[in-house]
DNA sequence: CTCAGAATAT
DNA sequence: GATATTCTGA
């Protein structure tokens, strides 16, 4: 008598255990249905530990209280829309929270992966791994080289900066061989927009590093197609012959290699009367009146204006001494393009500049 | 739509 | 400061 009544009370007891238990897995499970499809896995888990607590339970109760046959189908279906939401934003919008939610996404993958899951993520390292780069006409200075390039120096110097994420992709683009990229854009301006399974959003690139076999590369190009101001990122990427380099590498060091060479020290003031006066129209070009050729000396202090066109001697003194700009770069840009009259003064002219170069291109 | 260049972001 | 990404205009 007592004992049944006893037992009776341990199996209260313990369905309400139960229960409890099962409420939390469900909280459980709501919050890992966001992830599900990084962690189809745990959501598989979670529910069969649901239904087992259930089942224990159900013998007693007619509880289907919490109902639903416990199907992760149905779930997917849930919340497919609600990862639509999550993923395909850019992160352009709204930064802050949707990082959070981001950053979570991540480390909830490197769990997985643990777990031995496999998913989109192979697919973006197999899209990684594409490489295009058709060797087009051998050029005698230049031979293709992998991205990698340990070619000049030896030393490369460190620049990652790993984050997590960073690391993560950096292992997988990394995996099995050195090459290959340029894709990141056009892997999410894609096609459906919002479809999302493939459509992991930005991460961002692995940082490229200019060594100094790169960015002689660089210069090379630089100087056969007449100078910075003149060769187009494009044109340079394919003179240079790097595997993996992509346009937008080119564009944004090109970018800086303009800025550090166009306007090495600012703070004379008085540049700007001394400019025009120092300055003189050589075969379409001008170059500065002291300095004509090579006279480096002028470069410094006087010349401020030593900007477009006479680019040609100075430059490289002023580069930044730590990275490849330094030494490296005294060699090159003898050439000052015959196509477009280069002149100088204030940065306002650039794009004037850079219309009439082209314009002259044209005819 | 692609490309370049400038402006920003990381 | 160096590189990446986004914004514009052509």
């Amino acid at each position: 008598m007592i004992k049944s009544l006893s037992n009776m009370k341990n199996y209260n007891e313990k369905r309400e255990k139960c229960c409890e238990y099962i409420e939390a897995l469900e909280e459980e499970r709501r919050k890992i249905n966001v992830f599900q499809r990084e962690l189809p896995l745990c959501l598989e888990l979670v529910t069969q530990a649901i239904e087992a607590y259930k089942k224990e339970i159900s013998g007693t109760t007619t509880d289907t209280l919490y109902g639903q046959p416990e199907c992760s189908e149905q779930t997917t279906g849930e919340c497919g829309p609600v990862l639509d939401l999550f993923l395909p934003i850019k992160q352009s919008s709204a930064s802050t929270d949707e990082e959070e939610e981001e950053e979570e996404v991540d480390d909830v993958e490197h769990e997985s992966h643990d777990t031995g899951i496999d998913f989109v993520d192979k697919n973006m390292k197999s899209e990684w791994l594409k490489s295009e780069r058709s060797q087009q006409e051998t050029q005698t200075l230049v031979e293709p080289i992998k991205e990698n390039d340990n070619g000049a120096g030896s030393h490369q110097p460190p620049c990652y900066e790993s984050n997590e994420k960073n690391d993560y992709i950096i292992s997988l683009a990394t995996t099995s061989s050195g090459s290959g990229r340029q894709k990141t854009k056009a892997e999410r301006g894609g096609s459906s927009g919002s479809g999302g399974s493939s459509s992991r959003r930005g991460q961002r690139k692995q940082r490229r590093c200019w060594s100094h076999e790169l960015h002689r590369r660089f210069l090379n190009a630089l100087k056969q197609l007449g100078g910075p101001h003149v060769a187009t990122p494009k044109q340079i990427r394919e003179l240079m012959k790097v595997d993996g380099l992509t346009n937008d590498e080119v564009k944004s060091h090109l970018q800086k290699y303009r800025l550090h060479t166009r306007r090495p020290s600012q703070t004379i003031p008085n540049n700007r009367d001394s400019q025009t006066q120092h300055f003189v129209v050589v075969g379409g070009i001008w170059v500065p009146q002291a300095s004509h050729s090579k006279a480096n000396a002028v470069a410094s202090r006087e010349t401020t204006t030593g900007i477009y066109g006479p680019m040609a001697s100075p430059l490289p003194s002023e580069w930044p001494s730590h990275s490849n700009f330094g030494g490296e770069i005294s060699e090159e840009i003898s050439i000052c393009s015959d196509k477009g009259i280069v002149r100088c003064s204030s940065p306002a002219m650039s794009s004037s500049t850079r219309t009439k170069t082209k314009d002259a291109k044209m005819s």
